[in-house]
DNA sequence: CATCTTCGTCAACCCGGTTGTCGAAAATAG
DNA sequence: CTATTTTCGACAACCGGGTTGACGAAGATG
């Protein structure tokens, strides 16, 4: 029963993947049909409390041209909306509509009810037991492991 | 300890992350420092006996079109070989250089190479019940479950 | 003040995908 | 044996998400 070396990873990858084609599935069901992964990532990275274009990019990992793309397509999907800073006469604002919270208030439900889902599946030892190794797989030395997924792998 | 929802996704793909980075670091420092994750897959996709640029794309999972790109990109780096088929006048034959069976045995090393790390990390009955778990948790639903990875992002 | 740094944008490019079109060759129908 | 349809692989044009480089405007610092 012992597997292959190139197995594993493989595993992980389908793993992720079905997770997170499930969530855009329901996402999508649920009146976000225009989420894609990446903007999800960028919506968690503007958060409740809003930030700027290079902070946004800071937190994602990317430059902040980079982020200024974002979050354009962003606003042009409505979960974002950009006003000047009172603060600082240079930098742009980028708040949550409500459209946007209500797009994050609904991926964190889903991502339970899926976990809730792989629970029921493996049992709770084994989930625990399967979150323990992966976490032990992974060191402490990615920071945000997804941030810069979507451009890592060219 | 219970864990959030969204920890597993991140942690899969955390994980995953890890293992391409590990795997393409020692690809570069034995000899193949170009090849991107990307190549690594249409090079398994080529294989030892070979491929027309329409099945390369088929067993990709994307267009023939983007399959002709692959293939010249492989064809740049001299991991592939381009000959006429003898049998299609139509068709142009893949075939992998000296250089790309060497990449392919490689990676099949360094994989196994981090599975045993892994089994010495984790235990060898941690690491099969991780798989095992894995693969319950991804359906036969995903035929090549990376082939559209780079893609499947967006 | 003068200088440096930071903010956000524009432009140009890369990479890996996509459709659409096409000529040439093969397979199939009559 | 010819006529049609399918397949092969390339072309061009585009998209999405990244990159660097340049830049003016505005803040921070000497």
């Amino acid at each position: 029963m012992d597997r292959h070396g190139y197995e594993l990873p493989l595993l992980l990858a389908g793993a992720f993947r079905r997770i997170i084609d499930e969530l855009h599935r329901r996402l999508a069901e649920q009146g976000h049909p225009d989420l894609r992964p990446a903007h999800g990532f960028a919506l968690q990275a503007v958060g409740r409390d809003g930030t700027t274009v290079s902070e946004l990019g800071r937190r994602l990992g990317v430059s902040k041209q980079a982020a200024t793309k974002t979050a354009a397509k962003l606003t042009d999907l409505r979960y974002v909306t950009r006003t000047p800073d009172p603060a600082d006469a240079r930098a742009v604002l980028l708040t949550l509509t409500p459209h946007g919270r209500a797009a994050l208030t609904l991926s964190a439900r889903i991502f339970d009810d899926l976990h809730t889902e792989w629970k029921q599946s493996l049992g709770a030892t084994r989930l625990s037991a399967l979150e323990d190794d992966l976490t032990k797989l992974t060191p402490s030395s990615t920071p945000t492991p997804l941030a810069d997924l979507p451009g890592w792998f060219h």
